[in-house]
DNA sequence: ATAATTGCAAAGTCTTTGCAGTTTG
DNA sequence: CAAACTGCAAAGACTTTGCAATTAT
Protein backbone atom coordinates (compact mmCIF):
# COMPACT_ATOMS: atom_id res chain seq x y z
CA UNK A 1 0.00 0.00 0.00
CA UNK A 2 1.19 3.38 -0.34
CA UNK A 3 0.18 7.05 -1.26
CA UNK A 4 -1.75 9.39 -2.53
CA UNK A 5 -3.11 9.35 -6.03
CA UNK A 6 -4.10 12.37 -8.55
CA UNK A 7 -7.26 13.52 -7.14
CA UNK A 8 -7.99 11.21 -5.44
CA UNK A 9 -9.72 10.92 -1.89
CA UNK A 10 -8.36 8.54 0.33
CA UNK A 11 -7.83 7.42 3.78
CA UNK A 12 -6.41 9.22 6.32
CA UNK A 13 -3.41 7.04 6.70
CA UNK A 14 -2.69 7.10 2.90
CA UNK A 15 -4.18 3.68 1.91
CA UNK A 16 -6.93 3.74 -0.32
CA UNK A 17 -10.29 1.24 -0.20
CA UNK A 18 -12.78 0.22 -3.08
CA UNK A 19 -14.61 3.30 -1.94
CA UNK A 20 -11.97 5.35 -3.33
CA UNK A 21 -11.74 3.16 -6.12
CA UNK A 22 -15.26 3.50 -6.97
CA UNK A 23 -15.16 7.59 -6.94
CA UNK A 24 -11.91 7.76 -8.77
CA UNK A 25 -13.79 5.39 -11.88
CA UNK A 26 -16.73 7.43 -12.07
CA UNK A 27 -14.34 10.54 -12.13
CA UNK A 28 -13.51 9.29 -15.26
CA UNK A 29 -17.35 8.45 -16.55
CA UNK A 30 -16.20 4.74 -16.23
CA UNK A 31 -18.56 1.91 -14.35
CA UNK A 32 -17.51 0.40 -11.86
CA UNK A 33 -17.54 -3.09 -12.47
CA UNK A 34 -15.91 -6.24 -10.40
CA UNK A 35 -12.92 -6.24 -12.65
CA UNK A 36 -12.12 -3.06 -12.28
CA UNK A 37 -12.20 -2.88 -9.48
CA UNK A 38 -10.03 -5.87 -8.54
CA UNK A 39 -7.28 -4.79 -11.07
CA UNK A 40 -6.99 -1.64 -9.26
CA UNK A 41 -7.14 -3.09 -5.65
CA UNK A 42 -4.18 -5.37 -7.12
CA UNK A 43 -2.48 -2.31 -8.19
CA UNK A 44 -3.02 -0.57 -5.37
CA UNK A 45 -1.53 -3.45 -3.47
CA UNK A 46 1.42 -3.09 -5.34
CA UNK A 47 2.51 0.68 -4.33
CA UNK A 48 5.46 0.89 -2.72
CA UNK A 49 8.27 3.10 -3.94
CA UNK A 50 9.82 -0.64 -5.26
CA UNK A 51 8.21 -2.70 -7.94
CA UNK A 52 5.14 -0.69 -7.62
CA UNK A 53 4.99 -1.51 -11.95
CA UNK A 54 2.87 -4.97 -12.68
CA UNK A 55 2.57 -6.52 -16.39
CA UNK A 56 -0.52 -7.75 -17.15
CA UNK A 57 0.08 -11.21 -16.30
CA UNK A 58 1.40 -10.11 -12.58
CA UNK A 59 -1.76 -8.34 -12.36
CA UNK A 60 -4.12 -11.32 -13.44
CA UNK A 61 -1.80 -13.67 -11.43
CA UNK A 62 -2.23 -11.63 -8.58
CA UNK A 63 -6.27 -12.22 -9.03
CA UNK A 64 -6.03 -15.60 -9.62
CA UNK A 65 -4.41 -16.17 -6.15
CA UNK A 66 -6.98 -14.15 -4.80
CA UNK A 67 -9.77 -15.71 -6.40
CA UNK A 68 -10.60 -12.81 -7.93
CA UNK A 69 -10.42 -14.11 -11.62
CA UNK A 70 -10.34 -11.75 -14.18
CA UNK A 71 -9.91 -12.54 -17.76
CA UNK A 72 -6.06 -11.98 -19.08
CA UNK A 73 -7.96 -10.07 -22.20
CA UNK A 74 -9.64 -7.75 -19.83
CA UNK A 75 -6.91 -6.79 -18.04
CA UNK A 76 -5.49 -5.91 -21.10
CA UNK A 77 -8.38 -3.67 -22.04
CA UNK A 78 -8.71 -2.32 -18.34
CA UNK A 79 -5.31 -1.08 -18.86
CA UNK A 80 -5.96 0.43 -22.00
CA UNK A 81 -8.11 2.13 -20.63
CA UNK A 82 -7.29 3.34 -17.26
CA UNK A 83 -4.17 4.82 -19.33
CA UNK A 84 -6.44 6.60 -21.82
CA UNK A 85 -8.02 8.63 -18.99
CA UNK A 86 -4.41 8.92 -17.32
CA UNK A 87 -4.83 6.92 -14.06
CA UNK A 88 -2.59 4.26 -14.97
CA UNK A 89 1.06 4.85 -16.38
CA UNK A 90 2.53 2.46 -18.90
CA UNK A 91 5.99 1.68 -18.75
CA UNK A 92 8.44 -1.04 -20.88
CA UNK A 93 10.50 -3.02 -18.58
CA UNK A 94 12.88 -4.90 -20.49
CA UNK A 95 11.75 -3.53 -23.98
CA UNK A 96 8.79 -6.47 -24.22
CA UNK A 97 6.54 -6.61 -21.76
CA UNK A 98 4.71 -3.30 -20.89
CA UNK A 99 3.82 -2.80 -16.84
CA UNK A 100 1.44 -0.62 -15.24
CA UNK A 101 0.69 1.48 -11.92
CA UNK A 102 -1.16 4.23 -10.48
CA UNK A 103 -0.77 7.04 -11.69
CA UNK A 104 0.83 8.80 -8.74
CA UNK A 105 1.91 12.43 -8.26
CA UNK A 106 4.42 12.92 -11.27
CA UNK A 107 7.40 10.42 -11.07
CA UNK A 108 10.11 8.56 -12.96
CA UNK A 109 11.29 5.20 -12.54
CA UNK A 110 14.63 3.90 -12.23
CA UNK A 111 14.92 0.31 -13.28
CA UNK A 112 17.47 -1.91 -12.31
CA UNK A 113 19.76 -3.19 -14.74
CA UNK A 114 20.89 -6.34 -12.75
CA UNK A 115 17.62 -8.05 -10.48
CA UNK A 116 14.80 -5.61 -12.95
CA UNK A 117 13.19 -3.65 -9.67
CA UNK A 118 11.33 -0.74 -10.78
CA UNK A 119 12.04 2.33 -8.20
CA UNK A 120 9.75 5.37 -8.04
CA UNK A 121 11.51 8.34 -7.77
CA UNK A 122 10.13 11.78 -7.09
CA UNK A 123 10.16 14.46 -10.21
CA UNK A 124 10.31 17.44 -7.85
CA UNK A 125 13.99 17.34 -8.13
CA UNK A 126 14.31 16.55 -11.74
CA UNK A 127 11.89 18.20 -13.21
CA UNK A 128 13.32 21.73 -13.39
CA UNK A 129 16.85 20.27 -14.48
CA UNK A 130 15.17 18.25 -17.25
CA UNK A 131 12.85 21.56 -18.19
CA UNK A 132 15.96 23.47 -18.40
CA UNK A 133 18.27 20.70 -20.56
CA UNK A 134 15.53 19.86 -23.33
CA UNK A 135 14.83 23.73 -23.46
CA UNK A 136 17.46 24.28 -26.63
CA UNK A 137 15.65 20.92 -28.63
CA UNK A 138 12.55 22.73 -29.12
CA UNK A 139 11.09 20.00 -27.24
CA UNK A 140 8.54 20.22 -24.84
CA UNK A 141 8.60 18.19 -22.13
CA UNK A 142 5.09 16.83 -21.35
CA UNK A 143 3.82 17.55 -17.58
CA UNK A 144 4.43 14.05 -16.30
CA UNK A 145 7.47 13.10 -18.19
CA UNK A 146 8.04 9.96 -17.16
CA UNK A 147 11.55 9.31 -17.23
CA UNK A 148 13.34 5.80 -16.69
CA UNK A 149 16.75 5.88 -15.42
CA UNK A 150 18.83 2.63 -15.51
CA UNK A 151 21.32 1.68 -13.46
CA UNK A 152 21.90 -0.51 -10.35
CA UNK A 153 19.30 -0.34 -7.28
CA UNK A 154 20.34 -0.26 -3.78
CA UNK A 155 20.78 -3.52 -3.23
CA UNK A 156 22.23 -4.90 -6.33
CA UNK A 157 24.71 -2.72 -5.75
CA UNK A 158 26.44 -4.24 -2.74
CA UNK A 159 26.54 -7.24 -4.83
CA UNK B 1 24.91 9.89 -41.81
CA UNK B 2 26.03 11.13 -38.53
CA UNK B 3 28.78 11.26 -36.55
CA UNK B 4 31.52 9.66 -34.08
CA UNK B 5 30.76 5.84 -32.23
CA UNK B 6 32.51 5.28 -29.81
CA UNK B 7 36.06 3.86 -30.02
CA UNK B 8 35.58 3.63 -34.33
CA UNK B 9 37.85 4.87 -36.74
CA UNK B 10 35.85 7.47 -38.76
CA UNK B 11 36.54 9.69 -42.49
CA UNK B 12 37.45 12.94 -41.74
CA UNK B 13 33.78 14.05 -42.52
CA UNK B 14 32.20 12.25 -40.61
CA UNK B 15 30.24 9.39 -42.09
CA UNK B 16 31.39 5.98 -41.79
CA UNK B 17 31.85 3.04 -44.27
CA UNK B 18 32.34 -0.51 -44.59
CA UNK B 19 36.03 -0.24 -43.24
CA UNK B 20 34.93 1.26 -40.26
CA UNK B 21 32.55 -1.29 -39.21
CA UNK B 22 34.59 -4.10 -40.67
CA UNK B 23 36.73 -2.69 -37.86
CA UNK B 24 34.23 -2.33 -35.14
CA UNK B 25 32.88 -5.98 -35.24
CA UNK B 26 36.32 -6.79 -34.91
CA UNK B 27 37.35 -5.03 -31.75
CA UNK B 28 34.63 -6.91 -30.16
CA UNK B 29 35.67 -10.57 -31.29
CA UNK B 30 33.09 -10.72 -34.00
CA UNK B 31 33.32 -11.82 -37.72
CA UNK B 32 32.78 -9.72 -40.03
CA UNK B 33 29.85 -10.88 -42.12
CA UNK B 34 27.63 -9.76 -44.99
CA UNK B 35 24.50 -9.51 -43.08
CA UNK B 36 26.11 -7.77 -39.89
CA UNK B 37 27.92 -5.20 -42.41
CA UNK B 38 24.24 -4.48 -44.52
CA UNK B 39 22.99 -3.86 -41.10
CA UNK B 40 25.55 -1.53 -39.48
CA UNK B 41 25.40 0.29 -42.36
CA UNK B 42 21.29 0.42 -42.31
CA UNK B 43 21.68 2.20 -38.89
CA UNK B 44 24.57 3.83 -39.57
CA UNK B 45 22.51 5.60 -42.64
CA UNK B 46 19.51 6.43 -40.14
CA UNK B 47 21.76 8.52 -37.76
CA UNK B 48 20.41 11.89 -37.43
CA UNK B 49 19.43 13.56 -34.32
CA UNK B 50 15.84 12.41 -35.33
CA UNK B 51 14.82 8.92 -35.88
CA UNK B 52 18.29 7.67 -35.54
CA UNK B 53 16.37 4.30 -34.03
CA UNK B 54 15.48 1.66 -36.30
CA UNK B 55 12.63 -1.31 -35.54
CA UNK B 56 13.85 -5.07 -36.79
CA UNK B 57 11.50 -4.58 -39.00
CA UNK B 58 12.47 -1.35 -40.45
CA UNK B 59 16.11 -2.21 -40.72
CA UNK B 60 14.94 -5.15 -42.51
CA UNK B 61 12.72 -3.28 -44.67
CA UNK B 62 15.52 -1.24 -45.85
CA UNK B 63 17.59 -4.28 -46.22
CA UNK B 64 15.36 -5.46 -48.56
CA UNK B 65 14.64 -2.34 -51.00
CA UNK B 66 18.62 -2.18 -51.31
CA UNK B 67 18.70 -5.78 -52.85
CA UNK B 68 21.11 -6.47 -49.30
CA UNK B 69 18.82 -9.07 -48.60
CA UNK B 70 18.90 -10.63 -44.42
CA UNK B 71 16.37 -12.58 -43.06
CA UNK B 72 14.41 -10.89 -40.00
CA UNK B 73 15.57 -13.50 -37.95
CA UNK B 74 19.07 -12.80 -38.46
CA UNK B 75 18.49 -9.07 -37.85
CA UNK B 76 17.19 -9.49 -34.62
CA UNK B 77 20.04 -12.54 -33.50
CA UNK B 78 22.71 -9.50 -34.99
CA UNK B 79 20.83 -6.54 -32.90
CA UNK B 80 20.82 -8.75 -29.48
CA UNK B 81 24.64 -10.13 -30.29
CA UNK B 82 25.59 -5.83 -30.68
CA UNK B 83 23.27 -4.93 -27.58
CA UNK B 84 25.21 -7.44 -26.08
CA UNK B 85 28.82 -5.96 -26.47
CA UNK B 86 27.75 -2.68 -25.72
CA UNK B 87 27.76 -1.00 -30.13
CA UNK B 88 23.80 -0.76 -30.13
CA UNK B 89 21.31 0.64 -27.83
CA UNK B 90 18.20 -1.02 -27.87
CA UNK B 91 14.74 1.55 -26.85
CA UNK B 92 11.46 0.38 -26.46
CA UNK B 93 9.09 2.95 -28.27
CA UNK B 94 5.39 2.45 -27.72
CA UNK B 95 5.95 -0.54 -24.78
CA UNK B 96 5.55 -3.06 -27.86
CA UNK B 97 8.77 -2.40 -30.32
CA UNK B 98 12.24 -2.63 -30.11
CA UNK B 99 13.95 -0.09 -31.82
CA UNK B 100 17.69 -0.16 -32.45
CA UNK B 101 21.02 2.39 -32.78
CA UNK B 102 24.27 3.12 -32.97
CA UNK B 103 25.48 3.79 -29.55
CA UNK B 104 27.08 6.62 -30.29
CA UNK B 105 28.25 9.44 -27.44
CA UNK B 106 26.11 9.08 -24.24
CA UNK B 107 23.03 11.05 -25.07
CA UNK B 108 18.91 10.40 -24.28
CA UNK B 109 16.17 9.78 -25.92
CA UNK B 110 12.67 12.63 -26.41
CA UNK B 111 10.16 10.37 -28.14
CA UNK B 112 7.46 13.14 -29.14
CA UNK B 113 3.81 11.24 -28.06
CA UNK B 114 2.11 12.76 -31.38
CA UNK B 115 4.18 11.55 -34.10
CA UNK B 116 6.61 9.30 -32.11
CA UNK B 117 9.96 10.84 -33.69
CA UNK B 118 12.99 9.88 -31.25
CA UNK B 119 14.84 12.84 -31.14
CA UNK B 120 18.59 13.01 -29.98
CA UNK B 121 19.16 14.66 -26.66
CA UNK B 122 23.00 14.90 -25.51
CA UNK B 123 23.85 13.73 -22.32
CA UNK B 124 26.13 16.59 -20.98
CA UNK B 125 23.52 19.15 -19.68
CA UNK B 126 21.32 16.25 -18.17
CA UNK B 127 23.86 13.73 -16.11
CA UNK B 128 25.14 16.47 -13.59
CA UNK B 129 20.94 17.03 -12.52
CA UNK B 130 20.71 13.05 -12.93
CA UNK B 131 22.92 12.30 -10.52
CA UNK B 132 22.47 14.78 -8.36
CA UNK B 133 19.00 13.77 -8.01
CA UNK B 134 19.37 9.89 -7.29
CA UNK B 135 21.29 10.51 -5.06
CA UNK B 136 18.96 10.51 -2.15
CA UNK B 137 17.99 6.92 -3.36
CA UNK B 138 21.11 5.02 -3.34
CA UNK B 139 20.61 4.03 -6.76
CA UNK B 140 23.97 4.05 -8.99
CA UNK B 141 22.83 5.59 -12.44
CA UNK B 142 24.91 3.27 -15.05
CA UNK B 143 27.16 5.45 -17.33
CA UNK B 144 25.12 5.88 -20.50
CA UNK B 145 21.93 6.41 -18.71
CA UNK B 146 19.48 6.33 -21.46
CA UNK B 147 16.68 8.33 -20.58
CA UNK B 148 13.41 8.76 -22.45
CA UNK B 149 11.56 11.76 -22.17
CA UNK B 150 8.54 12.02 -23.70
CA UNK B 151 6.40 15.46 -24.73
CA UNK B 152 6.00 17.03 -27.96
CA UNK B 153 8.50 17.54 -30.75
CA UNK B 154 9.17 21.11 -32.36
CA UNK B 155 6.58 20.04 -35.25
CA UNK B 156 3.83 18.48 -33.32
CA UNK B 157 4.34 21.76 -30.87
CA UNK B 158 3.10 23.90 -34.15
CA UNK B 159 0.10 22.03 -35.11
C1' DA C 1 39.28 -27.59 -40.51
C1' DT C 2 36.61 -25.47 -36.92
C1' DA C 3 33.68 -22.54 -34.86
C1' DA C 4 30.68 -18.82 -35.84
C1' DT C 5 26.82 -17.40 -38.35
C1' DT C 6 22.85 -17.66 -41.49
C1' DG C 7 18.31 -18.91 -43.61
C1' DC C 8 14.18 -21.07 -43.19
C1' DA C 9 10.40 -22.67 -40.81
C1' DA C 10 8.24 -23.64 -36.66
C1' DA C 11 7.28 -22.27 -32.09
C1' DG C 12 6.73 -18.83 -28.39
C1' DT C 13 5.24 -14.57 -26.05
C1' DC C 14 2.61 -10.86 -25.34
C1' DT C 15 -1.41 -8.32 -26.89
C1' DT C 16 -5.62 -7.41 -29.51
C1' DT C 17 -10.14 -8.41 -31.45
C1' DG C 18 -14.91 -10.46 -32.65
C1' DC C 19 -18.93 -11.70 -30.63
C1' DA C 20 -22.46 -13.34 -27.77
C1' DG C 21 -23.81 -13.03 -23.12
C1' DT C 22 -23.79 -9.96 -18.68
C1' DT C 23 -23.92 -6.12 -15.98
C1' DT C 24 -24.23 -1.17 -14.81
C1' DG C 25 -26.54 3.24 -14.49
C1' DC D 1 -33.68 -0.69 -21.40
C1' DA D 2 -29.41 0.94 -23.71
C1' DA D 3 -24.81 1.26 -23.44
C1' DA D 4 -20.80 -0.39 -21.37
C1' DC D 5 -18.26 -4.24 -20.23
C1' DT D 6 -16.71 -9.18 -19.83
C1' DG D 7 -15.28 -13.96 -20.98
C1' DC D 8 -13.85 -17.02 -24.31
C1' DA D 9 -11.58 -18.28 -28.27
C1' DA D 10 -9.27 -17.04 -32.28
C1' DA D 11 -6.19 -14.01 -34.53
C1' DG D 12 -2.15 -10.83 -34.71
C1' DA D 13 2.30 -8.80 -34.00
C1' DC D 14 6.80 -9.23 -32.55
C1' DT D 15 10.60 -12.17 -31.21
C1' DT D 16 13.06 -16.47 -30.43
C1' DT D 17 14.76 -21.09 -31.48
C1' DG D 18 16.15 -25.70 -33.80
C1' DC D 19 18.80 -27.37 -37.29
C1' DA D 20 21.11 -28.15 -41.49
C1' DA D 21 23.82 -25.52 -44.70
C1' DT D 22 27.13 -21.82 -45.34
C1' DT D 23 31.04 -18.87 -44.32
C1' DA D 24 34.90 -16.46 -41.84
C1' DT D 25 39.24 -17.07 -39.80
Amino acid sequence: MAGMQQGISETPDGSFGDDDIRTLLREHGLRCTAPRLAVLSALAEAESPVNHHLSAAQIHQRLVEQRRDVDLATVYRTMSTLVRVGVVHALAVDENVSTYGLAAQPHHHAVCTRCGAIIEVPADQLSAALAQASQGTGFLLSDQAGLTLHGLCPECRRA
